[in-house]
This record gives C-alpha cells, structure tokens and sequence, in this order.
DNA sequence: GTGGCCCTGTGA
DNA sequence: TCACAGGGCCAC
C-alpha cells in the first residue's frame, strides 16, 4: 500500500523523531525481515542518525557508526511494513519485526523504541554500506524520480514502453515510486485507459498524463498520503487522500466527473478500476 | 506478456 | 470458508 506519497510522509514524520539519536540496541525478531546486511548487524550499537530519506517507495535511514563508518539501513514497506517511535517499555506485539533501542548518546541511556511492524511480512530490510546500494540490482535500475523531472522527460520514459501504459507507471525501472492507486488515479485524471497501449498514445497525451501523476503525487504528499486500512505515518496517523479517490476502490459507483458507472478489470496482474466514458484508448 | 509465490487480515 | 488485497521477483 505504501506507495511514494506514504513512505514520503513516513519518512517526513520519523526524521524529527530520530535524527541525531544514536541506536543503543538493535533486535531482530523475525530474522527473514533482514534480507540483507546480518554480518553488519553488531555494528549497530552506538551508530548516530543522520538522516532520513526517500527514493521510490525505500526508505533509507543514514548512519554514521562509532568509528566513522557510513551505513544505510534501507526499508521497503510493500504492503502492510510500519515504522513507529514508541516511549520505553512499549512491548513488542506479534507482527513487531525489529526493534530499535535509541537514545540522545551513545552509550545511553535508551529514551525510546523504533519499531519495524509488518503484519504481511512482505516488507524487509537491508543493512548496507554506501558501495553497496550501486550494486544492488533493485536500485541500480530504478528509474527517475517523477518529482524531480520535468513532465516531458517521464513521457519520454514511457513513449518507447512496449505494452499497456498502466503495467509501464507500475514498472520501478520506467518511473519509480507508483503503484497501484496512483497509477489508476493518474490515468483517470489524464482521461486514459489503464489497458491501452504505450505505443497507441500521442506525446501530447503521455504529457497530459505525467503532468496528473506529478499533480496527484503532490497533493498525496500534501494530504499525508492516502490511508485505505493498514498505512500510518510515523506518528500514528493516518493520511487524508483516500478522500480524494476518483477510480481505486469504487468499482461499481458512480463517475465523479460523468456519472457512468466504474468499472473493474485486472491489468498488468493488478485489480484496476476506470470510467468508460472518461477514459479512453 | 501472465500467473504463482510470499503472507495475514478483512469482508462477503 | 474463501476470495481478495498487492510489490517485486521468478518461471513459463
């Protein structure tokens, strides 16, 4: 469910909370969720927060261990993954993952508790040096960030694409950071069938369409993404832009813009949902 | 390209 | 009870 609006805002609301703390402890609790990076698992302890950051749907927790070392804990959410501060004593419950014990100094005392909950166990996390994340083959090829390129550039992305434009937006290496929701909102906004094919769509048309991702993208993040039951931000709360749904999850309701019917299909492996009449090939 | 897999909570 | 939700990966 965390697509970039929500880790975007997990990553804005966890920042304060954390940054220039130090990780007094560090426990796995389901050892699978640490992907990669165990053997650098024991130099955790006494590591500083430097910073928090996104790219696609990762998040990626800076450090700077006790001897000067750089570090990158990186987190994909996928479905159900949460990142939490919680007051000491907080008990860790059956879908708590990793449990991060922080503190203002290195050597203590502890203050509070970073949680990595996942109740789908689909989420997971990478301990890595700095060399690591070029060689990694997921961010090697991600591709640009929709955010931070011109409208003409993403069409550009997507005119060669072979196949239907929606399995394209979903494509980590076309552009990175949509899914589901975004795909279908931004579609409905450009007036484009999710099935139509790349090649059938015009530039002028891509643009319309990257122009409604950079648009919808912006206002999710602004609206602290979009909450369907499981996403939260760091602080607990949920988003507001679910309210704001034309198409995803109202198959069977009625067109904001032209009243017809939505209806529902499966694209790219995906439940989509769209108007007939807004929305063409 | 599609479908299975990973997995659990939800709702019909 | 069972279909469904889905990101990324893999086999086909």
């Amino acid at each position: 469910m965390p697509e970039l609006p929500e880790v975007e805002t997990v990553a804005r609301s966890l920042e304060p909370q954390v940054k220039r703390h130090f990780i007094i402890n560090a426990e796995s609790l389901a050892p699978k969720t640490v992907e990669v990076g165990q053997q650098l698992w024991p130099l955790l302890p006494g590591a500083e927060i430097v910073r928090i950051r996104r790219r696609a749907k990762l998040l990626l927790i800076d450090l700077a261990t006790t001897n000067g070392q750089r570090l990158i804990l990186a987190f994909h959410l996928k479905m159900t993954g949460r990142l939490f501060v919680h007051p000491l004593g907080f008990h860790p419950h059956r879908h708590t993952k990793l449990v991060f014990t922080l503190g203002t100094s290195p050597g203590g005392p502890a203050e509070s508790l970073l949680f990595f909950d996942d109740a789908r166990t689909f989420g997971y996390c990478r301990l890595m040096r700095p060399e690591d994340l070029p060689v990694w083959p997921f961010w090697n090829k991600l591709g640009p960030e929709p955010l931070e390129h011109s409208p003409e550039e993403l069409a550009e992305q997507l005119s060669g694409k072979k196949g239907c434009i929606k399995a394209a937006l979903l494509d980590q290496t076309v552009i990175a950071g949509i899914g589901n929701i975004y795909a279908d909102e931004s579609l409905f906004r450009a007036g484009i069938r999710p099935e139509a094919h790349c090649s059938a769509l015009s530039k002028t048309r891509l643009v319309r369409l990257t122009n409604a991702i950079q648009a919808i993208l912006q206002q999710a993040i602004d609206e602290c993404g979009s909450s369907i039951r499981d996403y939260r931000d760091a602080h607990g709360n949920a988003g507001a832009f679910q309210n704001n749904f034309n198409v995803y999850g109202r198959a069977g309701e009625r067109c904001k813009i032209c009243g017809a019917l939505l209806k529902s299909c499966r694209v790219a492996g995906r439940g989509t949902v769209y108007c007939s009449r807004c929305q063409k090939k």
